[in-house]
DNA sequence: TTTAAAATTTAGACAAGACTAAAAAATAAA
DNA sequence: TTTATTTTTTAGTCTTGTCTAAATTTTAAA
């Protein structure tokens, strides 16, 4: 069995891997859930022995096929937990990561397995991120970064990298949520920013947007 | 803002203070929470530092205004988890205590506020256990234990004192549930056991039967 | 290739919450 | 009322997970 602290190493190991590719680095774990390096060394020692990541002094981390699969899980229950909290306690896409982040650690797989049937079985969460299934398979989803764009390209928005609450709420203000339409009215070399079009509304956004919204290209 | 321990400390003084009367004792709580005496006075000195209990040497605790509402307020959340886990994941009555015990430690009001409307504010949970409202009242209910019931009485169970699981699966097999109409046949004054007629079928129990069944009379 | 800077690890400390063993206080028994 | 027993508290230790400061290793720059 994995403490809470274990586990939020766990999957901050894994969302790193995926994002980074290759092994990762003490600082960037030490960043990404806000506490010091040294502390990140001792804790990855401790994982290290577990089996669950393997790692080499001065030489980053990386998960094993049991590490992989407990922050898989984790992220499932985190996922199941924010479509409820959406579809069913109204709550808007927003307001759910925190409560997720508690909700993903309760242990018991059955509430899971029940919640998944409730939920009918949901494959992405409100913010477009696909569920894993039982088995920890996470079902590969062509999308783009909005960013990677061209002039006159369109696409639907499938995803949002951040998923800060403060962006979400800018979405917002903005009428973009999961399912709009995009194109790309203009695009700036120079400084990447973009003028795009949602639901016959223009307006611009600049390359911090565009990097951070994942389109389906048609 | 109160650690897991300190909230278990408080829903256990709570529940002893409620079940006993008066102020509890060291020994009382350890036996309750499954720790040792000295743990639980380091505890309370704790608890007694922060205002949630009142606390002198040698002679127990009971819980502040404070205390008290931080109390009720974990058995509220506790017990509407109970609902949902029955009502909406089809768990069974003896399989919620657990998972409740994790899910009633997740902090947000407005998560409970809105897991109460979505289940059309309960008033029970599926022990037949008053939920406390938003401002921590708990309506009072005139309930009598089966065991106090002389000959012939008869009342509609209500509630269960014990809520183990093997207790619950035990009336499962009876039949009796929340809502049963319970008859005393007969009552034996020696041991106290008992006839008594479920739906048309009769059969024996004992005492510890017989003093974890509520009823309401008719 | 030697030096400077950045990243990582070690050493030592601390808070929370538990434990054991021993001391002190309260209660029950003689 | 004195003694024995039980209850409670204190003192000291341990584990988890964090921290700071210092040492070490790696990487980048001159």
């Amino acid at each position: 069995m994995f403490t809470l602290a274990e586990e939020n190493y766990l999957k901050a190991i894994f969302h790193l891997e995926n994002d980074c590719g290759t092994g990762v680095t003490t600082n960037a774990i030490a960043d990404k859930i806000d506490t010091r390096a040294s502390s990140v060394t001792d804790m990855i020692q401790k994982l290290a022995d577990k089996k669950v990541i393997s790692y080499q002094k001065y030489k980053g981390a990386s998960l094993t096929k049991k590490g992989k699969s407990i922050a898989v899980n984790i992220i499932r229950k985190h996922r199941l937990w924010e479509v409820f909290l959406v579809e069913k306690l109204d709550f808007q896409w927003d307001e759910v990561h925190e409560i997720a982040e508690q909700l993903e650690h309760i242990k018991s797989n059955e509430l899971i397995q029940k919640l998944d049937s409730f939920l009918g079985h949901p494959d992405f969460d409100p913010h477009g991120d696909p569920i894993p299934d039982t088995n920890g398979y996470i079902k590969p989803t062509e999308k783009k970064l909005l960013s990677k764009l061209k002039k006159n390209q369109q696409g639907i928005c499938v995803g949002v990298k951040e998923s800060s609450a403060k962006f979400l709420q800018y979405l917002d203000t903005r009428k973009i949520g999961i399912g709009s339409s995009i194109k790309v009215i203009d695009k700036e070399d120079f400084d990447q920013s973009m003028t795009i079009q949602v639901s016959n509304k223009q307006f611009f956004i600049t390359k911090q947007i565009s990097e951070n919204l994942y389109l389906k290209t048609i």
